[in-house]
RNA sequence: GGCGGCAUCGCCAAGUGGGAAGGCAAAGGACUGCAAAUCCUUCAUCCUCGGUUCAAAUCCGAGUGCCGCCUCCA
């Protein structure tokens, strides 16, 4: 089956050729690092690392990209506001947003490449633009001229005269035109700055995407991603800078996720109606996140609430049972030595329930509908759990792969497989007293127990197979 | 003004011409000492009105409501 995903730039599911073959490149535009990232930054973050990890699997080598921005407008203002500079300020974020990413269970990019480490990438990018005539300097700023640029609009489908006459940005008298962008701003009195041919100054909003991307992935690369408020300008400007200088095409397959709302409003920093990651991560595990983010496909809208955090973390919880149990069962010593009908079904039904997930996420990646194959398959599992026969440990032991492989690894939930539960002295003694009173049926006694048990974390399940214990959103 | 998105069960959410997936919640039943887990059963004519078609949630037209980009924003 072939992996489609929709292209931005031509608005349409198109079948996903990588430039080299069996290798992708991917450029994530990261955060900006004045503050915590909230949940709606979070989103692109998580889909498209689910992105590259379908990738993985699929077997293409994947070179993923993620960058930090460590200086802008906002970056200054607020170093100024904390009274420290703007280094200091990065290097704080930069930390914070990594132990953020940790608890997301969103894995590092193979470079994680900052605007100030490629100030000699972008100066580069600038002098080649300057000799080709796309930019022009006043007084020390530097503009990319957007009517030198023919496909200027291309990806946002917006026509020049049309943002002309939209304009409502105040307008810089001294450019050439309205719409033409800042590649380089002079340094004013405080500002940290670099030399360049034009002064010292720093670079514009733009071009340090287009200098990192195409230093780490090359002029062409296949697939550059971002939040759809990224579309235009950012992105439109991207590909009038990069490939008025190049001369080449800039980015093969352009992907925009949707917006996260609060109340049916998108969440921005600038409304103020934003849910911090730190926050939320302090009453919900990642994987609940995840599963949230998940729970809707990637390029429609998602309504961020509480209620929808909880029932995300209930529907893991039925997957977590599968996994919980089947450990269970694997912790036996009896196991049947053949494979009957039964077996042969589930692995039967294994085989399927893999190959529907692939299917969802080869339609430019469905998640939710890879979700509910995981679903499909648990039904099957339990009801194999359920019979009185001996089980099959093969067989148990590929549906924990099963769900390692496609949950774990592709989707990056229900990461906790391999962790041995530790229980203190004190609680095993417990179980082991309740056992004691069950076998003399003494129900009051063990029902209290397993109420102290309840209280203290930990679930008891009799089953014909034993006790079983797991603990409350263990993490 | 230009460009774009969304509207499917109480909640979440797939589905773009021919069976309305899946999850959460709820109700009944089975299993259990009681629970829990699990299984079985129940639970939607898809915003409105027209049209095309043998056939429409799906295509076309009109309308209503909500949201976004064009300014920093993931």
């Amino acid at each position: 089956m072939a992996l489609k995903i929709y292209n931005t730039l031509s608005r349409k599911k198109e079948e996903f050729i990588p430039l080299k073959k069996g290798e992708v490149g991917i450029y994530v535009c990261g955060p900006t690092v004045y503050n915590f990232i909230h949940i709606g930054n979070a989103r692109p973050f998580i889909i498209f690392e689910v992105v590259r990890r379908f990738l993985k699997f699929k077997g293409y080598k994947v070179r993923y990209i993620q960058n930090l921005t460590d200086i802008d407008d906002k970056m200054i203002n607020k170093a100024r506001e904390l009274n420290i500079s703007v280094s200091e300020l990065a290097e704080k974020f930069i930390q914070e947003y990594f132990i953020d990413a940790d608890s997301l269970n969103i894995e590092r990019a193979d470079v994680h490449p900052r605007a100030t480490e490629h100030i000699a990438e972008i100066i580069e990018l600038l002098k080649g633009l300057e000799e080709k005539g796309y930019a022009y300097e006043i007084d020390g700023d530097v503009f990319f001229e957007v009517s030198k640029f023919k496909n200027y609009g291309k990806l946002s489908g917006q026509d020049i005269e049309e943002l002309k006459i939209g304009a409502r940005v105040e307008v810089d008298e001294r450019k050439r035109d309205a719409i033409d962008f800042a590649l380089w701003k002079k340094a004013k009195e405080g500002e940290p700055s670099w030399d360049s041919p034009w002064g010292k100054g720093r670079p514009g909003w733009h071009i340090e995407c287009s200098a990192m991307s195409m230093k780490y992935l090359g002029k062409t690369f296949d697939i550059h991603a971002g939040g759809s408020d990224l579309i235009f300008p950012h992105h439109e400007n991207e590909i009038a800078q990069s490939e008025a200088n190049t001369n080449q095409q800039y980015v093969r397959y352009w992907m925009h996720n949707g917006y996260l709302c609060l109340n049916n409003q998108k969440m921005s920093k600038s409304l103020g109606n934003i849910m911090k990651v730190r926050d939320i991560i302090r009453k919900y595990k990642g994987e609940v996140i995840r599963y949230f983010i998940l729970s809707a496909h990637y390029r429609s809208p998602l309504n961020f609430s509480e209620e929808q955090l909880q029932q995300a973390q209930n529907s893991l919880q039925r997957l977590n049972n599968i996994i919980y149990n089947v450990k269970h069962l694997l912790k036996q010593d009896k196991f049947k030595k053949f494979k009957d009908k039964d077996d042969e079904l589930i692995l039967e039904k294994r085989k399927e329930g893999e190959q529907q997930f692939i299917k969802a996420m080869d339609d430019d990646f469905n998640t939710p509908v890879a979700l509910s194959r995981l679903f499909g398959f648990a039904k099957d599992v339990n009801i194999y759990l359920n019979s009185p026969s001996l089980k099959n440990k093969i067989i148990l032991e590929e549906v924990i792969k099963f769900y390692q492989d496609l949950a774990g690894k592709v989707l990056g939930i229900l990461k906790d497989f391999d962790k041995e539960q530790s229980f203190e002295q004190e609680i095993k003694k417990l179980i082991e007293d309740r056992e004691k009173a069950r076998k003399e049926k003494n129900w009051e006694k063990s029902d209290k127990i397993r109420d102290e048990l309840k209280r203290k974390g930990v679930i008891l399940e009799d089953t014909t197979e034993g006790v079983r214990w797991k603990k409350i959103n263990s993490e």
